[in-house]
This record gives C-alpha cells, structure tokens and sequence, in this order.
DNA sequence: TATAGTGCTTTCCCAAAGGAAAGTGGAATA
DNA sequence: TATTCCACTTTCCTTTGGGAAAGCACTATA
C-alpha cells in the first residue's frame, strides 16, 4: 500500500521547472542570450550591451552557457585574433520562454506603476 | 546626435525580462506557486510537496510572495485557528511563464540523458 | 612613443541565499 | 498526562552571487 499523503501531487511539475532553472538561473544568463542572440557577438559589445554586468560576471556566465550548449564561443585565426559569441541553435527552444517572462515583466511593470 | 554605439540595441527586451526574473527568482518561488495552484493550501502540505524545502526558506518566500501579489495568506478563526495559502488571481497570468519552463525542462532532460 | 581597445583574469570583499537543527505556543488527540 | 499537529521562528553556519577595481598580454591607432 502507498503511504497516505494528504497533499496534492505536484513533482511532475516542480521537476522539469526545476531542471529549467538550473539551468537558466541568476541575474545574467537570459540577459546574455538576449543581447548575443540579438547580434553582439564580441565579449566587450556584450558587456556594453547589458547594463551593470562586470567582465567578471560576463566571463564566468559565458562558460556556464557554453557548458550547457547555448552559446558558442568561436576564435577566429588572425592578426589580431577575434573572437566571436553566437547563439548555439539549442539557444532557439529559449524563445518561448523569453517571450513569456518579457510579456509578463511588461504587463507587470504597467500593473505595479498603476498600483501607485 | 545620439552617442555611437557597436552593439546591438536589446535593452528593450532585457528590462521587462529582468522585471520579471526579481519577482520569481531564486529555486523556490515557481515550485510554490505551482503546488499552491494545484490545491495545496496548508503550510505543512505545501512543505511536504516540494522536496528539500525548509520552513524557513518557505515561510520567507509565502511572505515575498504575498508582498508581490501573487499568494494570498487566510486566516480562518475558530479553535484551532486556520491558516490557508491561495492563490492571487494574477498568479494566473504566470501560467505560461510555468507551462514554458516545464515543456524546456522535459525536453531537456532529454536532450541531455540522450547525450551520455 | 603614448594611448586606446579587446578579452579577459585576479584579488578582495560583501550581502543574500539557503541548509540544519532545534524550539515555541497553543490546541487536539490518545 | 503525554504526545502530536500546526505554523512557524530562531540561531548558526556555509555557499553562492556578484560588485569594485586593478591588471595583463596583445594589437592598433594617433
């Protein structure tokens, strides 16, 4: 017999919530995967692109993404060596996440000015 | 005349993400919300459905979360007194914000099990 | 020759997040 | 009378996130 349990079951979905936000967490990484996917594809561009982040910050976040195959960190052979951000095509299932976290700061945003 | 600028402009679509992200963010905010819609209204339910949680940690964020007016806290008189979780009706609007994560966090899930 | 830009790294530091464990006060239950 | 339940709170501690500032190796530009 299956212990009782008097709270309604939820993991199915707390699960795979939580998968996504491990991967996706902390101030930074939606901002980056805006700004790259938009076109900044140099770190400095990236940097300029979001305000209050630090090369630091930037650096680090760009290796967690790059771990986890959303971005694409190319170097460019030359004099001098470039190199280049882009936006790996796994990037792209983002999209209807970012659309709704956008949607939904806008309408908040209007929600809370209206408030005061 | 405007400052030139190299990068590419996305703070549009960064602000309102980044609205968005300082109200549900941290591991336990979404989880909350999510066993509290499925009809979780005690504390002891809603802590017992979400593995790992603390009471502190949830006693913290019901308060964040009934500031931002998405949970409503009731207390029901009588002997004992109750007291019930709900959810604000604005919480709604958050559903496909949840509804995205889950379908990316199953997917990938996937993606990554197939990988090894 | 001096300065600026590129893509970072390094150090130092602080605050917030969060975990573990115990406790609390009242009421119900055995 | 003892234990349990409920809804938390309190204390202590560790980890993580992240900011400030400086530096560095290289190249380009003035």
């Amino acid at each position: 017999m299956a212990a009782k349990k008097a709270y309604c079951d939820c993991i199915e979905t707390i699960k795979p919530v939580r998968d996504a936000l491990d991967v996706i967490n902390g101030k930074w990484k939606l901002p980056i995967i805006i700004s790259v996917g938009v076109g900044n594809d140099r770190f400095t561009d990236i940097q300029e692109s979001i305000p209050g982040i630090t090369p630091k910050v930037l650096a680090k976040e760009l290796k967690d993404l790059e771990q986890h195959r959303l971005v694409v960190r190319t170097v460019i052979d030359g004099y001098p060596v470039k190199i280049t951000y882009q936006l790996a095509q796994y990037a792209d299932t983002l999209t209807p996440i970012i659309y709704s976290l956008k949607n939904w700061g806008l309408n908040h945003r209007k929600k809370v000015t209206d408030r005061a």
